[in-house]
DNA sequence: ATTCAGATTAGGTATTTTACCTAAAGCCCT
DNA sequence: AGGGCTTTAGGTAAAATACCTAATCTGAAT
């Protein structure tokens, strides 16, 4: 038998994932939690085997929330539903305490397959990885004339840039991140300033923000 | 009998969602999507009285996709699981052609009863919108750390000064538009900056947007 | 009425960032 | 193999910024 617990901030998608995960004869579902304190308690259940986290954000909240769910309970594998397949998220759950991943297009049978390596000792990355990887890549495909016609026309590095300065780092602080000169940086925001026709750093801001590039 | 339809990009969740309905009796769940594609035939089955759909941001793609489902079967009736309890998201999803809103909070109760609601020709909005408001509320109580009644400390000039720089002007051309020196416009950011905390242009920047200075 | 806080103004100086060049090396595509 | 783009980075002058000081002015409180 094997015990898990489920955590969605979500109460419907915490009871659906029950319902999908009691279809399995020897799956037992023993607790469905919808709140991060209530988790917390739960969590520490002697019994459970595998705990199933719907993650929606890479916050540094909800990293946090990983790493002490696996100090609460470190014999409980974390199995990650992850709802967002970009590069960033799948990064940062490889790093995190977390066991496992699932990405929003994985299918009932590899979460039941999932959840079965996890329990029999073995993590389940590689699997979702590539899986998302190629989503991604599809994705781009699929549908590239409905993103900002100038996002695209940037390079993976301008936009790298462009999230660091963002975040209010200095040219310096850029340069230093990147391993690079503080004349390169400068380089690159002039350059996608020229691609982008735009006339100030504010301007720059602005682009950031409607491009989701950086938060507001 | 209700016939519905469920769209959901995360297949599992999809059919948990499908478990959880077909619990109810006069619930007959016709078809279950998780690609857009797939979804933009089956919304157009003649006997879809609801459809589920659950989004993840409000993204012109996301709110193209509710427009573009509702002239497909206008008789199909949207209710939108929405993942996120933010104003932005409320405002755009009432906007939109959807006929009811349920947030991530919702029981399955509350689903099977807007459900009902929407079959009997009315909305279901105001609950899950007053649900949503105490909701932020409660998130902005949690989590002080917001602070936009900066704006409130900003004198007139200097809010002058922070609107011509947010339309791009440079330094000097404030300094001409306002018949001042350059020394003072550059003076009148600084005591902003200090006044609100800030530790870039970036952030100003964002400051401005928030506190609708600025256009973005 | 006088003090006092803060707003507005502006100068000094040093540093940082920008604007506008050039240019080499690498990569992808035809 | 050459053309175009990216990434890299240096040079120099101009602009902006950071961090000071400080003189008026205004409104509110004592």
């Amino acid at each position: 038998m094997i015990n898990i617990g489920i955590y969605d901030e979500h109460h419907l998608m915490g009871q659906g994932l029950k319902l999908l995960l009691e279809q399995v004869d020897d799956f037992d579902v023993l607790f469905c939690a919808d709140g991060k304190e209530q988790l917390m308690n739960l969590v520490q259940n002697k019994s459970l085997n595998i705990l199933v986290l719907t993650i929606h954000d890479t916050s540094v909240r909800t990293m946090n929330l990983i790493v002490r769910l696996s100090l609460l309970n470190p014999k409980a594998r974390l199995l990650i539903l992850a709802f967002d397949n970009s590069e960033d998220m799948i990064v940062k759950i490889v790093k995190s305490k977390a066991k496992g991943i699932l990405g929003r297009d994985a299918s009932q049978k590899e979460l039941i397959e999932a959840i079965r390596t996890l329990r029999n000792g073995f993590d389940y990355f590689n699997r979702s990885i590539n899986q998302m990887v190629l989503n991604q890549y599809i994705d781009k495909l699929e549908a590239p004339e409905e993103k900002t016609e100038g996002l695209n026309s940037l390079s993976e590095r301008q936009i790298e840039v462009l999230k660091l300065w963002g975040r209010s780092y200095s040219n310096q602080e850029i340069a230093d991140e990147l391993c690079i000169s503080v004349r390169t940086v400068d380089a690159h925001k002039n350059h996608i300033m020229q691609k982008l026709q735009l006339k100030s750093t504010v301007e720059l801001v602005k682009f950031s923000i409607k491009n989701n590039i950086i938060e507001i």
